[in-house]
RNA sequence: GGGCAGUUACCAGAGUGGCCAAAUGGGGCGGACUGUAAAUCCGCUGUCUUCGACUUCGGUGGUUCGAAUCCACCACUGCCCA
């Protein structure tokens, strides 16, 4: 068998590992195992690094097994957070899971044919079963209270003046448990996650050890941060999602276009397949013109198409073209066609002729006049790629696309078709 | 059950009778510079149609010409004791 760990090693996505889970995964077929949290009905790009090491997984011969939280999503992982979290209704647990569920379909083979099937478990399916009692008396009894606090994952509650509810403390044994069960009734023998698991995860493989004696594996993976400390996965318009109704497959590319030098080149090893070789070459073309920006760009167009295809990716290449490269080509020379097809820019309906600060609000690009009067006055507008700095400006007829349209631009990288629902 | 501390804008956190739409920091947004980067610098950041107006400081009521600030009650949170 290949050696996953020394190619997950090279691509720094080893932060914690058991020991003998190297030779473990060298010697025979193993089943492996990543939580998703179904906090949301879309995964997001935090969970495209899980996704990925099943991938990788499965690749090197072992079986991928998703697990989606429907229990564990009941209670709440306190881990390394402030604060108690909100619990989520039932109903939408439920819907969460479906959507996670579907999107994991898309990464993984499913072909049952095959010997390391991927397969995704439900861990309400055996949690629903089990009574408080029962679950105290044969798990409870296994991991004492002093080694469940001893957990760096709880100590900012533990020592924090917010409280950490039984609920959220019991969530380490019950992720623990997950793993013990898959262990005991599916021989899976490794779990894998962020390092913010750490602290669950072993506390998983000991109670595997305690109670049936038998031994499991685990490694985490770094947490990411951008190089400049910032949250990974978070634009001005928040989450990443890896649906393309929440977050299409431009803004996406534009994500990872925009990564600073420093990260796209570690992010390049950890969410693109491309070989060792292909990313140094990439790297050292990249430090001889930066300003060329290829690793953004091929990392850009690796996770894109890794998650929306090659047709994605074709939508966000002519959409980024339109938008940016061709900065200079005046917006009239655009056709109709060419803007109706700018795909993934957001669209709004005007009536028609007024003042630029009526038709942004009535377009619902500001929510408020004070607000367009103040990023015009900032210096942050453009219609038609032309710079707005009156704030009285009026917008006739013929600044109309067409006749119907205006490109208007807030900041510097949000664009908005307007149409006018009234011929001019 | 007892004692103590606390609840301020997205977050953290000042503010103890008028100078408070409320310091400061972080975050966010915008601008300049650039490479659709980073760093740096500048502006904005309660709501509303600019001046200006309006609504805020856990809730409710009160004292006062005037309350985030004082009083009463309630709610919630934390810490300690039982």
């Amino acid at each position: 068998m290949k050696n996953l760990i020394a190619e997950l090693q090279w691509r720094g996505m080893i932060q914690d590992i058991t020991p003998g889970t190297e030779e473990q995964l060298l010697k025979e077929m193993t089943s492996g195992y990543v939580g998703f949290d179904p906090t949301a009905d879309s995964l997001h790009i935090g969970s495209l690094i899980p996704i990925i090491l099943l991938v990788h997984l499965q690749k090197f011969g072992h079986k991928p097994i998703a697990l989606v939280g429907g229990a564990t999503g009941m209670v709440g992982d306190p881990s390394f957070k402030s604060e108690e979290r909100n619990m989520l209704s039932e109903e939408t647990l439920a819907i969460n899971i479906k959507g996670i569920q579907k999107q994991l379909e898309k990464f993984l083979d499913f072909n049952s044919s095959l010997q390391n099937s991927a397969e995704i478990v439900n861990n309400y399916d055996w949690f629903k079963n089990i009574s408080f009692l029962d679950f105290i008396r044969d798990t409870g009894k296994h991991i004492t209270v002093n080694y469940m606090m001893s957990k760096d994952s709880v100590k900012k509650r533990l020592e924090g003046n917010n409280g950490m509810s039984f609920t959220e403390f019991s969530y380490q044994l019950i992720q623990g448990y997950d793993f013990f069960w898959l262990n005991k009734n599916k021989n899976v023998k490794l779990q894998m996650g962020g390092s913010d698991q750490w602290g669950n995860i072993v506390t998983g493989t000991e109670l595997i050890r305690r109670k049936s004696g038998s031994s499991a594996f685990a490694f985490t993976c770094p947490l990411l941060k951008k190089a400049d400390g910032g949250k990974f996965g978070k634009t001005e318009k928040g989450n990443v999602w890896l649906d393309a109704e929440k977050t299409s497959p431009y803004h996406f590319y534009q994500f990872w276009v925009n990564a600073s030098d420093e990260d796209a080149e570690s992010w390049i090893k950890i969410f693109t397949f491309l070989g060792k070789a292909e990313i140094e070459t990439l790297i050292t073309e990249q430090k001889n013109d930066a300003s060329k920006r290829i690793l953004q760009k091929k990392l850009a167009a690796e996770v894109t198409k890794f998650v929306h295809g090659e047709a994605g990716l074709k939508q966000a290449l002519d959409t980024t073209e339109q938008l940016f490269q061709s900065q200079n080509k005046s917006v009239e020379e655009l056709t109709i066609e060419e803007l109706e097809n700018i795909e993934g820019i957001v669209k709004c309906m005007v009536t028609g002729e007024a003042d630029i600060i009526t038709i942004l609000v009535e377009g619902g690009i500001f929510t408020s006049k004070g607000e367009a009067r103040k990023m015009i006055l900032n210096g942050g507008l453009s219609v038609n790629r032309k710079k707005i700095s009156d704030v009285n400006a009026i917008i006739t007829r013929s600044e109309f696309l067409h006749g119907k349209y205006l490109l208007v631009q807030k900041g510097k990288k949000n664009f908005y078709l307007m149409e006018t629902s009234n011929s001019l």
